[in-house]
DNA sequence: AGGTGCCCCTGTCTGC
DNA sequence: TGCAGACAGGGGCACC
């Protein structure tokens, strides 16, 4: 699965491959690749021609493109919507990408055989040959067309505006996000996961850092100590750097790389999917708990449970 | 109204 | 062998 140093590779493959072009053909194969674009394929297909693709961001697993034009076939298709749904002057508009569990955006050659989960395709007003694929199993994500914040320097989608800045935003803030887990009346875990906290944190690398800082994922959020805060914020930046440090070889090659691929899943876990298999600090069995229908894994020594 | 937990989806794996 | 069920998981959203 996607965690965001994959997809901050994703990112620098599309800033690398796709921005700057100008879209031309649109087809969309499943709806459900693009359910969060409320208005439906044809709305999104039609608004999507003549786009010019701006520089690519992201926000924790979210990605967008800023989009600007919009040649004369989007001007046509415009007319027959809603005041709501054409372009407008004030708001600039964005395409908004998740990749979800399975999700890959892939720059292929044209005449490429279609994978068998193709979801979306998109082809440029140019002749270098290559299409934008969207491509997922699990269609957990998905493509869609919004309004940007007005004013905002990443013209931010509205829909994704509640989505708090990721540890590896250079405009993170440490200490606002110490207060607010401090005001929280939850469990670390949950608050790592919660995206209007900090987002881009997934259930393997919150395991990972909460393991690294020893810290059982059930300790309340308003116990933590500045201190505490600080080094769990260290260790989460830590396994993105590295898993980041791994996966960002690639982005470097024709296909815009993503699909957990990265090495450092295979070699550099320390708890994640590690049931009954040593602790590498202390070697007491590493534990898999059921949690929010998921799992968390721990070690039962290193990481003790706070106080009922 | 902050916190909790269900549900969407499909492919793989395990156990009976 | 075949089938049922567990599991993987982000995040929207209903509900208390």
């Amino acid at each position: 699965m996607p965690e965001l140093p994959e997809v901050e590779v994703v990112r620098r493959g599309l800033e690398r491959w796709v921005s700057g072009r100008t879209i031309d053909e649109v087809e969309v194969r499943h709806p459900r690749a693009i359910r969060r674009h409320t208005a439906g394929a044809a709305d999104f297909a039609a608004r999507l021609m003549g786009l010019q693709l701006g520089a690519a961001r992201r926000r924790g697993k979210y990605l967008w493109l800023p989009v600007t034009g919009g040649g004369p076939a989007a001007q046509t298709a415009a007319e027959g919507l809603p005041p709501m749904l054409t372009p407008s002057v004030t708001h600039g508009l964005a395409i908004l990408a998740h990749l979800g569990m399975s999700g890959q955006l892939l720059v292929q050659p044209q005449d490429a055989p279609d994978e068998k989960h193709l979801r979306i395709r998109l082809r440029f007003a140019d002749d270098l040959g290559t299409e934008l694929r969207f491509v997922d199993q699990r269609t957990f994500g998905g493509l869609s067309l919004h309004d940007t914040v007005p004013g905002d320097a990443d013209h931010l989608p509205d829909v994704i505006a509640h989505i708090a800045r990721d540890p590896l935003d250079d405009a993170f803030d440490d200490a606002a996000f110490h207060d607010a887990l401090r005001r929280r009346r939850t469990t670390i875990k949950r608050a790592l996961l919660d995206q209007t906290l900090i987002s881009g944190v997934g259930n393997i690398y919150a395991d990972e850092a909460l393991w690294r800082s020893k810290l059982h994922y059930e300790r309340p959020t308003a116990t933590f100590t500045r201190p505490r805060t600080a080094e769990l914020l260290g260790h989460v930046r830590e396994v993105m750097d590295a898993a980041l440090a791994v996966g960002g070889t690639s982005f470097d090659s024709l296909y815009v790389n993503v699909n957990g691929e990265s090495g450092y899943f295979d070699r550099s876990l320390d708890a994640y999917g590690r049931e009954d298999e040593p602790c590498r600090r202390c070697g007491t069995p590493i534990r898999r708990r059921p949690w929010m229908n998921r799992s968390s894994y721990f070690c039962p020594r290193c990481q003790r449970p706070p106080r009922a």
